[in-house]
DNA sequence: GTCTATAAAGAGATAGAC
DNA sequence: GTCTATCTCTTTATAGAC
């Protein structure tokens, strides 16, 4: 349907700053860090002036909030999807691997925020958004549990040791990749779940 | 020898501010954040005035470019000396893996601020610090080579993908380890070096 | 080595016009 | 939805006495 007037543009030149602001936000505080990054740099790499900002947004941390809730919606989404798709444990929780570090580096910026940045928020958005990571980190405790049962995996460590020990080797690939680097997130995800699984031992 | 007068106190009540600062500083740059952390919060943790702070540094980065190289010289020593104890590849891999975790971690505070705000360094100090983590990569790619060599390891990956799957298992540990936790450092780095040479796969 | 007092700059956020 | 102008508070760092 084309836009009438009174309305906001079907098809602006560019993306609107609403649509922009996430994104350009994202990328600034996870280079420089939530507390470091300013409001007028953001205005600035936004092409717009400070006051503006504030008719998008209340408060700086409203921007933080957003990209945690939206970057843990995304990961719980993707992986509810993949664990559907195969009924095996260890496919299972091969292909989990795969799957969120694909996720995790498509939306890099978003997701390297919610994980580094969390301190920053208010107590009660904290919390809120504390509770979607322990909803994901309990999926993956339950894929590490079934494969146990399954016989499939070492049982005499427990899930949540494993867990930790699993999302330590992912997560930490936010702080160095970089998507015209030597790798794709498809690769990445192959090696660690290959490694995770099987060791580097011949 | 006893102190004589004019010189400092042999034997202080307490420790003294200087030899206080730099665990004080690491301990609020790595749970607040370097940016976030006001020198009048470092000032009052300390229990003296803001402006006595300067009397011992010059600027707030002096206190996180020392963080920086006490813990990557503390780091290297370690690797070093680990390194002498063995000489078969495995073992030396494997107890390199160890002696990581628990240097680490029993330097917590110290060894995730150099980790994660080395950003917040000026230019030339943060490249004098990116040198010394080049070495120390070095050093862990060159242990993942002799490995290689010998046929005791995969090198269908090369040794510095392999050394950033390794180092990510390893590092992330420090965003929720807790001296007071389930878990000793020697049995995370147990486990690690078990879970990264063999896998979990029965 | 520590203090009180203060300078100077930078930060988040708002007022009100267009 | 964006602007110019500005307020108010916080920050790092220094001056100078004890």
């Amino acid at each position: 349907m084309a836009s009438s007037p009174g309305q906001q543009e079907a098809f602006p030149a560019g993306e609107s700053t609403k649509s922009r602001l996430t994104a350009t936000a994202a990328e600034l505080f996870r280079t420089k860090g939530f507390a470091a990054t300013t409001t007028r740099e953001l205005a600035a790499a936004l092409g717009i002036q400070k006051a503006t900002l504030y008719h998008h947004i209340r408060r700086k941390e409203d921007l933080l909030y957003k990209l945690c809730v939206d970057s843990l919606t995304r990961m719980d989404e993707v992986a509810e999807l993949t664990e559907s798709e195969y009924t095996d444990p260890l496919e299972r929780l091969s292909n989990f691997i795969s799957s969120h570090v694909i996720t995790a580096l498509e939306d890099r910026d978003q997701h390297a925020v919610m994980l580094t940045e969390l301190r920053a928020l208010p107590p009660d958005e904290r919390a809120e958004v504390l509770i979607m990571r322990r909803r994901y980190e309990d999926r993956v405790d339950r894929l590490i549990l079934a494969a146990q049962r399954a016989g499939r995996i070492r049982a005499d460590a427990s899930p949540s040791d494993l867990r930790l020990a699993l999302l330590n080797m992912l997560n930490w690939t936010i702080f160095w990749f970089r998507p015209e680097g030597n790798h794709t997130p498809e690769e990445l995800g192959k090696l660690y779940s290959e490694i995770f699984l099987n060791g580097v031992v011949i």
